[in-house]
DNA sequence: TTTTTTCTGTTAGAATATTTTCAGAGCTAA
DNA sequence: TTAGCTCTGAAAATATTCTAACAGAAAAAA
């Protein structure tokens, strides 16, 4: 039975297929002739296609070792699941025909590409360590981005203002950075992002916080920015895009995985900080200001 | 009638979605969800999985212009036989068996699905008159973002600033938005970023700049904004994550998408504009100030 | 606030699907 | 041929699904 419960429905007929009359015969060719569509509709149709009678259906229905037809047809439909549920199958399948033509379509099966090759890449290990590093309060954390990446450097600031303390962000303008590094030593992290057309000045940055001890974890491209030298972990996420521009699709999403992971280890603290973040909202009505 | 017809299920759906009440969105969500399948047991069983009664279920299937449920759901079987007897390539999983249990990969499974189903519910149509709509100059620009999306707002604004002119950032302090209305007007458009929690000044500045004519493209989640009232361009887009933070993946991906079709409408102008900005970061060396 | 409208689930019963029963048809073997 | 058997579908019985009507709840408008 735990056997005959691992084939499909196809296979669980036509291994039964000399132990059946000559009735469920038709019945099971009707069925396998245009499977598994020719059994999803109901008991009746499903007889009438045969040109049998509803009894024979259940008969062999139970034959094959369903309890009845509605169990039978829920084992089809499993069956349809397990062949069509996979994300990018599904994605594939149903949008519509000519997808691949439009470019929303396009740069979804890219984005899709880019998430499986970055993750391929990412050594869970060091993901998790990345992870503990960033919840230790040992640390204080600054984060810097480029032209490009400022965007996602403010996201992950964001996000980790509100889950820990002595969380810094390093302005837009590179020139006031060695200002920064007067506050930064061994005890301290640098979150840098650096994708193509790598800043020469986050090179320089990177070279003079890494002498100085500071631990430097790196958000880059596939090719990955020189800075990577300095740091001691990086990413190496997938960028490319049918387009003129780059995807961060992939590396939002890692930061965002890190978020969770970083939100579950620091829980504890956390859930009051955003507890009380509520409050002041609530109490300062800081976004009510505009309101009629 | 014939029209809707030629059209999928999941498209109807998605076509419709504008016109549905809170609780038949939830029941369209839940069948997008896990679209075809989620479909094909009884009406019972598909109302239970949306948590919503099988009245509501009859009602919408009638609203997406079906006689009943067995007519929806005969449609559903023709879609199906429509893919699944045509030799697809099949897929595998992308993701190992065991995989689920790092918080890397069900978080990049969700992300997946975030991004197939928010797709499900995009018309390629409306994507490109959106597209359009960004795309002439003859419409100013201005983008607006709550606390969770200003960083979206922040990478759309980036992009689009260097593909045209005539693009507005308005602040972070709502305070200061009304001053931004007096320079709106009937040939604006207004980019608009709300998640929930949907933010109260946000859906007041929406109304108004409505009534002054400005035309409103929103960007939110499944839920929908209350902002969408006012709007003529709404995308719902996917932000469930395994995590206490909602995931924007999804709507990234979407304005990456964009930004690839805009960019390719004003190509002419835009080469230049890129170009030119390269010259200028050449000329002032501002990114070149810190090195050694 | 009060009124009106819209929405949504409960209920009941109609429609349909599924199963059981059973009689007769067809086959086999003595 | 005929007794004994299996097979099959008609029809009844049962279970389930589906729909219509309604009333209370929620939301919107006044």
């Amino acid at each position: 039975m735990t056997n005959q419960e691992k084939q499909t429905v196809a296979e669980r007929i036509r291994t039964s297929f000399e132990s059946l009359t000559h009735t469920e015969r038709l019945l099971a060719n009707s069925m396998l002739d245009n499977y598994p569509i020719s059994c999803l509709s109901s008991i009746t149709a499903v007889a009438s296609a045969a040109q049998v009678s509803t009894p024979t259906v259940v008969r062999m229905a139970k034959k094959l070792g369903f309890k009845g037809f509605p169990d039978f047809q829920a084992a089809i439909h499993n069956e349809i699941e397990e062949q069509i549920s996979s994300p990018v199958t599904k994605f594939k399948r149903w949008n519509k025909a000519g997808s691949d033509t439009h470019i929303l379509n396009r740069f979804a099966d890219k984005a899709i590409e880019n998430l499986n090759q970055s993750l391929a890449q990412i050594d869970p290990d060091e993901f998790d360590k990345v992870s503990a590093m960033i919840s230790s309060d040992k640390h204080s954390l600054h984060i810097v981005g480029g032209r490009i990446t400022s965007s996602l450097a403010d996201y992950f600031f964001n996000h980790l203002q509100v889950i820990r303390s002595n969380v810094y962000r390093l302005g837009a303008n590179p020139s006031r950075w060695p200002h920064y590094l007067l506050n930064m030593g061994e005890n301290d992290i640098l979150i840098a992002f650096d994708v193509r057309r790598y800043e020469h000045n986050l090179l320089t940055f990177a070279k003079i916080a890494h002498s100085r001890g500071v631990k430097i974890i790196l958000f880059t491209d596939q090719w990955g920015s020189p800075a990577g030298q300095y740091a001691q972990h990086v990413f190496n996420l997938r960028i490319e895009a049918p387009s003129a521009w780059d995807s961060s699709v992939a590396c939002l999403m890692v930061l965002e995985a890190l978020l969770a992971s970083i939100q579950t280890e620091t829980w504890e603290t956390t859930e009051a900080r955003m507890n009380e973040l509520e409050t002041l909202f609530d109490e300062t009505k800081l976004f009510k200001k505009f309101s009629g």
